[in-house]
DNA sequence: GGCGCTGGTTACCACCTGGTCGGGATTGGT
DNA sequence: ACCAATCCCGACCAGGTGGTAACCAGCGCC
């Protein structure tokens, strides 16, 4: 279906004050069951459920299943994205803010739930996110690589490791890292530490 | 259900020649199918019939659908096992050894999304592959380690890099490498070698 | 040559899925 | 007070799910 991130009709703001403070309950809602099931298995009755309204109470707000993962995914990338602009309008590098990226989802287990298996999910060509995060990857890629060829200009990045090669290893690290993380729930004293972690990854690869 | 790994009746070696032929043919089906869509969205139906037989057929070599999965799981496991084994023999190092399965996986990407995509769902406490996914991440973490401490103590390790922390973000590495990876399938000009990648990481942790 | 186990089959079950339809409240501007 | 837009629901649909029951063909051992 290859469902793109075109915001549903619907899913904007407007309507009623009511209508809108629904909306964010679902995406709420959502977010934790994509989270927990993965997209695929994630009913939309379960997650109305959730809200308290019936399942084509929740298709009035979003008219398809793809349009409300799209919706899901749009609105988590907005708000990181803001954060993160925050971090670096307030002094700091690309890289922490990354790491505080990663301390603040420290905190909020389903998203980081919802993005590694939707992000396992979307891997199949023909999932609605599939474009979704090859884009998101292709940015964050690029982002980082020029954040990291900076470093290399100034003689910060460990010599015999481009930045590219840099970048996509750092973005495995945090991805890779939330799965230990995920699956060490119940086992709080072998839980790694992603943000620690992440730090140390850039440690190696850095000069300083 | 947390179904463990307990071999279901049926998928041990036993029985006719044509049963045991099956049997294969139903598990690289799943592996494939699995693969492809993930464990939950996976039908028993659509693996039977890319078999050429019918449902219950399969279900009379596999009792549940968790059997079938666990049997999957188990046999990768083995061959894995086996091969890294084989690579130790022949006098490679462990960690050698672990990026030529990564270079082995390259070309399987039905079994790298299988364990991408798995790894991710089996994150959720009550998925049938949970228990065996948080062994399995302890078993190479273990592993890992033990092996890096060596490196350690002939001061090949780079200094302020405690094993435990090189370890995980290795596994983490090729864990998100695969995302990458397969994320890039119809892009080849821009898609990550992950053997590569892995043996850039082990440098920038390693002094040699 | 009979007989039990193996490897399937077809038919069926209860249940869940995303999505549609028509209607009934509620809301808020005029 | 009116009226349209918004919000939401119950009922329904076709189709897919894992699993079961009953049955049958053929293989191979006694």
């Amino acid at each position: 279906m290859t469902t793109e991130v075109t915001t549903g009709p619907g899913a904007r703001a407007g309507g009623y004050a009511k209508g809108r403070a629904t909306r964010e309950e679902i995406l709420d809602a959502a977010v934790q069951l994509f989270g927990e099931v993965g997209y695929h298995t994630a009913s939309l009755r379960e997650v109305a459920s959730r809200v308290g309204i019936s399942h084509p109470g929740l298709l009035h707000h979003f008219p398809s299943k793809a349009a409300l993962l799209a919706a899901v995914l749009e609105r988590r990338d907005e708000v990181d994205g803001l954060a993160i602009r925050a971090d670096l309008d307030a002094g700091h590098d690309y890289l922490d803010a990354l790491s505080m990226l990663v301390e603040r989802n420290a905190s909020r287990p389903g998203i980081v739930q919802l993005f590694a298996t939707l992000s396992a999910e979307a891997t199949s060509p023909d999932h609605p996110a599939h474009a979704f995060f090859q884009e998101r990857y292709r940015r964050v890629v690029a982002r980082s690589v020029a954040e990291l060829e900076r470093f290399r200009d100034e003689g910060r990045l460990r010599p015999g490791i481009d930045p590219v090669t840099a970048a996509r290893l750092t973005i495995a690290v945090m991805d890779g890292m939330q799965i230990q993380w995920l699956l060490a729930a119940d086992t709080p004293e072998s839980r790694p530490d992603m943000a620690a972690a992440l730090r140390a990854q850039l440690a190696a690869l850095l000069t300083d």
